[in-house]
DNA sequence: AAACTTAATTAGTTAAAACTAACATTGTGA
DNA sequence: TCACAATGTTAGTTTTAACTAATTAAGTTT
């Protein structure tokens, strides 16, 4: 299975989370999550369908193909894990890091999301506190 | 001053670190670094040059203007900022960092890569401990 | 200084991803 | 049921950033 550029990515993920459970949605709903253009859109179906990824017939409803479901699970879940990441590791607003994570789900490999889950795993108060080198138990207990 | 875009962002950071010291460099030299072919260098010199970045005359050396060599220092300081920072905190190799610090500097904002340039300059092996959620001195203290 | 090599430029093409305007289809309410 | 609104598609354009091939200029060598 070849790679999808960036944008193709965003687009299986539209489909994804605008079929919202069910098994299919319809343009204007990937319209509301991506802002960009019906023709756009239907552009980058057309390709998505040639690589066999999801299915529609004209003026239909979209629904993802077996191959197309993995994928933007696949896609999906990245960009939960980095939001998180992100999120937790500098501090920012949910949306804020959404954006983020928009971006640099194209960049990361597998490796380094699984990093970056590992450690939002373990974050909490004094990750926190130690990563932005204030003092924590630890450092009372050595007197500084 | 208007935004660059991605891809003039690297050419200028190229001119800046191809220079090395010097104030000027050659095509040739940006080449080496980017790794694209000469037209297109040539094109972004041409857009380089009405934005007031850089000055060249036919077949003569490139060198920065004042306003290009401040944005040219940005783009490297964040570069090396978000290199340190992903090296450490995702313990990679620094080729292996540099080339996900290509994308990444596009992305981020100041906000962010102070944070990452906070956290860097307080890391060490603990810090690496805590992330990644092993046992360290405070845990043994607290008789986990 | 003529010939050759290296470097830079120009011209023209390609590809990805967006857009607008115009058109087609579907679905709904009067 | 027919008209209108909502939705989807087609066609054609634009922008950005790359490319190759061909040309021109500069620099070196003999």
């Amino acid at each position: 299975m070849k790679k999808l550029s960036k944008s193709l990515e965003d687009y299986i993920e539209a489909i994804y989370i605008a079929s919202n459970g069910k098994d299919f949605c319809r343009v204007k709903d990937i319209q509301k999550i991506l802002n960009v253009s019906k023709p756009s859109i239907v552009n980058a179906l057309s390709i998505l369908k040639e690589d066999g990824l999801i299915s529609q017939e004209k003026y239909g409803y979209i629904s993802l193909t077996k191959d197309g479901e993995r994928k933007a699970k696949n896609v999906y879940k990245k960009h939960m894990i980095i939001t998180e990441f992100v999120e937790k590791i500098f501090e920012l607003e949910n949306v804020e890091a959404q954006k983020i994570a928009c971006e640099i789900e194209h960049i990361v490999d597998k490796n380094i999301y699984e990093r970056m889950e590992k450690i939002s795993k373990n974050f909490n108060e004094r990750t926190k506190r130690v990563l932005y080198g204030e003092n924590d138990e630890t450092d009372r207990v050595k007197g500084r």
